[in-house]
RNA sequence: GCCCAGGUAGUAUAGUUCGGUCCAGUAUAUGCGGCUGUCGCCCGCAGGACCCGGGUCCGAAUCCCGGCCUGGGCGCCA
């Protein structure tokens, strides 16, 4: 098929903004055949673009012999330019129609597509993510991502309004950041490097100087996490903030959720209506639990979790709804958390750090972090991680570090959270985890 | 890494209990034909599948073993 070329069309509408005000404008759109319906003597051809559908309406009899011809040839997914006519009518729900007086075809597609895009045949999420670029096509798959970017420039606008300093870290380091978590080996240069499975120690280290920062961005932990709330690659919104501490970045924290919600509460409703889903924008503050409380509740449902132990999911399961969807996790055992982590004054087997979370999902943590060399060497030995691996890390301790506190969200998480998604993979756009590795 | 359940046309499913009724049914998609107001259009026709390898058996989609993959859960982790 001879194929038509951009020439000097230039886009005026997009399908969202056709209204019955622009009755007999002349418009043109750019987009895709969703779905084409022939009735014999009159041809209907959905026209979808990122903002929606608009229907290109052909009466066989009444338009250009090579309009016609063209619209013969039209078929689903093809890359389409069409110049017309708007029409008032009753006889669509969105009030309008375009009647074409030319259609340019860029590109087209094969015939049987590898997932159903009318969404009468929904695939499996496996068969979704191997053909991921069309699975986008579908406005209600796509609607997730179009908050999780409403919801970052939620984040961004609060963050930089509270005078925060978008920064940006190594994602390529010598040595593991944290200890504990798996990390990917990588090739630098013949020496042997891993990819950062978070910028803990370089943004604690910028609060000596930028006092205030944030960074948003992917890391990697080589995990086998076979789980709906894992990815081997994920995104962090990450802050550290200089002269503050544990209580102090909370509430950053809960306010910064609240914004984020109200944000897309207000923005996305047509997305939000694309997944069937509510968002609530929850009040402050946010209930806070100390560690002990938890296990006491833990055992009125009969659940006994020695105390050190870390809270494993099931127990988040049995608590149930009555805490509230958001409530913060506090005062926990120094030994359960990352050695950067402040043990309380006068009570050191306690920990200033603290754990967001969402029902039961941990959505963030965070904490007040050891300004003092010293203390942060002894937790190192504590937690058996050899401080000389930590020598360039250190180093900034001998020049001022003042008390400091931060916080990282899981972006996929929080997007979970707002387009009520129960695997993590549909908000993460070319999803990483334990055996995928394409597309 | 462990436990449970699975893997059937492009997609989604029925059939597996108790092997023969299944050269595998249905919907949707695709192709061809028809239809002037559809909007999950409708009608007719056509092509299209039992995850891979091995085993048992007269006979395997169905039973057994191994592998790979998927869903859910656990662990690890965040």
């Amino acid at each position: 098929m001879a194929l038509d070329s951009l020439g000097d069309w230039v886009r005026t509408s997009y399908s969202s903004n056709v209204t019955p005000e622009n009755d007999g404008e002349e418009v043109t759109l750019f987009g895709w055949v969703q779905e084409v319906r022939d009735l014999g003597g009159i041809r209907f051809v959905i026209l979808q673009d990122r903002e929606g559908t608009i229907q290109v309406t052909i009466p066989k009899k009444k338009v250009a012999p090579e309009v016609l011809s063209k619209s013969d040839t039209l078929q689903k997914r093809y890359s389409v330019g069409v110049k017309g006519t708007v029409k008032k009518t009753n006889m669509t729900p969105r009030g309008i129609e375009v009647i074409p007086k030319e259609i340019k075809i860029f590109t087209t597609a094969t015939e049987q597509l590898p997932i159903d895009i009318t969404g009468k045949t929904p695939a499996n999420i496996e068969a979704r993510l191997d053909a991921r670029a069309l699975d986008l096509c579908l406005e209600q798959n796509a609607a997730a991502f179009k908050i999780q970017h409403h919801a970052l420039a939620a984040i961004r606008d609060f963050l930089f309004e509270k005078g925060f300093l978008e920064v940006h870290t190594p994602r390529i380091i010598a040595s593991a950041t944290e200890g504990g978590a798996e990390l990917f080996p990588v090739d630098y240069f013949g020496q042997k490097a891993y990819l950062a499975q978070s910028p803990q120690l370089y943004k604690e280290q910028l609060t000596m100087s930028l006092e205030k920062v944030f960074e948003v961005g992917p890391f990697f932990r080589a995990e086998l996490s076979h789980t709906r709330r894992h990815l081997s690659e994920f995104v962090s919104v990450d802050i550290e903030q200089a002269f503050a501490n544990a209580e102090d970045v909370m509430q950053l924290l809960e306010r910064v959720i609240q914004y984020t919600c109200k944000t897309v509460k207000e923005e996305c409703v047509k997305e939000l209506s694309a997944l069937k889903y509510k968002v609530t924008v929850p009040e402050l503050p946010f209930k806070r639990f100390t560690y002990d409380e938890i296990l006491n509740d833990l055992k009125k449902e009969d659940i006994n979790i020695p105390w050190g132990e870390d809270i494993p999911t099931p127990a988040f399961r049995a608590l149930g709804k009555e805490r509230g969807y958001y409530y913060f996790i506090t005062d926990w055992p120094t030994h359960a958390k990352a050695f950067y982590i402040k043990p309380k004054d006068g009570k050191p087997e306690l920990c200033e750090g603290f754990d967001l979370m969402w029902r039961w999902i941990e959505l963030v943590s965070g904490g007040t972090r050891i300004a003092d060399k010293m203390l942060l060497m002894e937790r190192m030995k504590e937690k058996g991680l050899n401080p000389n691996s930590f020598k360039y890390h250190l180093q900034a301790f001998d020049y001022g570090m003042p008390p400091h506190a931060g916080w990282a969200i899981g972006l996929e998480r929080l997007t979970m959270v707002l387009t009520g998604k129960k695997n993590i993979r549909e908000v993460s756009l070319y999803p990483r985890d334990r055996v995928r590795l394409t597309p």
